[in-house]
DNA sequence: GTCTATAAATTGATAGAC
DNA sequence: GTCTATCAATTTATAGAC
């Protein structure tokens, strides 16, 4: 049973079973873990291909360079922040109700996400493609502040607190979560559960 | 009145009292601000001796170099922390008081040594001195741990979420501020007391 | 696809004149 | 104290052999 025997479709499925050890997306992974470790600043070229286990040549065989790394990685991110607006979930049902569900799939995205998300949540802005991550993160800022305000102006959150400020706040604690959270070490679902609790038992009226 | 008449002290004095333009800690403010808009590791020295207006080599002359600088602020911060500790209004009373004083002496640091703080909970530990920081924060980070599992022991604070768990909640949404906090906008006094109850009345039982 | 070699630019830091 | 000039190391990226 040699290869050259086999047609090409089962080639390529072969291939793909075994898992070809270094394609753009593993080694993007690669990239979005060492980025994380040690800040995307203060990784080089050389590290990512020593992480991967290739010369820093190889490496750049199967990927643009360092910038296009990590605006992939921030585009996967925004992908999963966006796809939480378009949810029916975040759609129908009083504000405060949608609120809570956006929170519990912030949360969710956050844990599942979470290497790319935490990438994009330390983006500083220093260069064009990080610059643009910046707008489409502000755009799903915006939609929450919306969110929170209606939230409060339909009676259902405490008054005391400016809407700007309650939801930086809830947002801020949510996305704590790529400081200290690590998979495996606490169940997700309580993660979950005491985040989305916590955020709205402070925030009720 | 020519300089050359007037004794030194009074010549010294003279020098102070108009703000030598370059001093070490001025340009620590500088390079500071600079660091935390850029990432450290975003960051080079030419970048901060335009940011000070003077040449690389001028900047070199006034400090030792660029970790230094990074250690200097770090201990800046950490040294605001550490006084939280000793606060007789983090030694007496229930532990569920004792936390309340805490979350609100850390807001309060937190505003006023910002660029610090900010620049401290962003060190990834890269180099021996990062890693001397990481360690003085977790031992703040201890402290407030064993804060809230008294405060939880005692049946102040609820019991359906982990000791841990809660600890990293609540200084998540605290330590968030370094995030969207800009001094002159909300009056500090708000977001101290609006940070404070919304972590805690989502706590208590 | 992988490698060695190297280009071209940047970086942290210093030398030494004024 | 400030500057220009420069060093030595590092960094992103490419060339070209196998």
């Amino acid at each position: 049973m040699t290869a050259v025997s086999e047609p090409r479709a089962t080639k390529a499925i072969a291939r793909a079973r075994r898992r070809a050890p270094y394609d753009a997306e593993s080694l993007l992974d690669v990239a979005v873990q060492v980025f994380n470790e040690r800040g995307y600043d203060g990784t080089s070229m050389e590290d990512l291909a020593q992480a991967a286990g290739i010369s820093k040549s190889s490496f750049y065989h199967h990927v643009e360079g360092k910038e296009a790394l990590l605006a992939a990685a921030c585009d996967r991110a925004l992908d999963a922040l966006t796809a939480i607006r378009e949810d029916p979930l975040a759609q129908e049902g009083r504000a405060v109700e949608r609120l809570e569900n956006v929170l519990r799939l912030t949360v969710m995205a956050l844990i599942t996400e979470l290497p790319y998300v935490t990438l994009l949540l330390r983006v500083r802005g220093n260069t064009a493609s990080e610059k643009k991550a910046l707008e489409r993160r502000r755009d799903f800022d915006r939609f929450a502040t919306d969110l929170v305000t209606q939230a409060i102006a339909d009676g259902d959150l405490r008054t005391d607190i400016e809407p700007a400020l309650a939801t930086k706040l809830v947002f801020g604690l949510v996305n704590s979560l790529i400081e200290w959270y690590r998979p495996g070490r606490t169940p997700s679902d309580e993660v979950v559960n005491s985040t989305v609790s916590l955020a709205l038992v402070g925030l009720r009226a």
